[in-house]
DNA sequence: TGAAAGTATGAACACATATTCATATAAGGA
DNA sequence: TCCTTATATGAATATGTGTTCATACTTTCA
């Protein structure tokens, strides 16, 4: 394939590029929460939520913590929070 | 519907989650180049590109200059340029 | 061990979008 | 004005992916 150099970068941006993963990084931005949490915060359904969350995962947008039979998600590290605040500074700034 | 506080970032962070698009950038890194310039230096077809290069400016990552019959492209702003090396860099890390 | 709670996952459907192909538009030169 | 070059665009096809639904896995507690 042609692009195969910016085949890893395009997939990265393509993981923040969903509203509903979006809403899942805000909703971490105030810290960890568990899987069940964040379904009913963002008013999505358990399985949707798990689904995107091992997106985030396999891209270490968010890191995993266990803890009896709950999973609590956080965020993986800066680049994160610097890459969505950036986003949205671009959009404000007409 | 639901997202919609989301749904202007998502589509922002998906103008940037494609190959095609993210070469497109990478070439202007060094400058304005013109479309038939920018197919022959990414190897797409003149259609291809001029399609690419059109959501990239309808979401502001370029701007166009004219002069006879051809058509500059250019960055538009320095978000861009830190939001595809953040991403780089969040790669890279480990 | 059995049941319940929390989470993960596979398959299928629905939808979005990148590229191609053909053609249209715009501008410069003869 | 006619032709050529450069760019833009509409339609169609092909491909990728988010959500739902059903179900499996894992851990705790009785």
């Amino acid at each position: 394939m042609k692009n195969e150099k910016f085949t890893e970068l395009s997939y990265f941006f393509k993981v923040l590029a969903e509203s509903s993963r979006l809403e899942i990084i805000d909703t971490l931005l105030s810290g960890e929460k568990s899987v069940g949490d964040i379904a009913d915060m963002t008013d999505n359904s358990q399985s949707a939520v798990s689904h995107q969350l091992r997106i985030l995962r396999d891209a270490r947008v968010v890191k995993t913590r266990k803890e009896g039979h709950h999973v609590f998600y956080s965020l993986d590290d800066e680049h994160v929070v610097m890459l969505y605040k950036l986003g949205k500074e671009h959009l404000s700034h007409d």
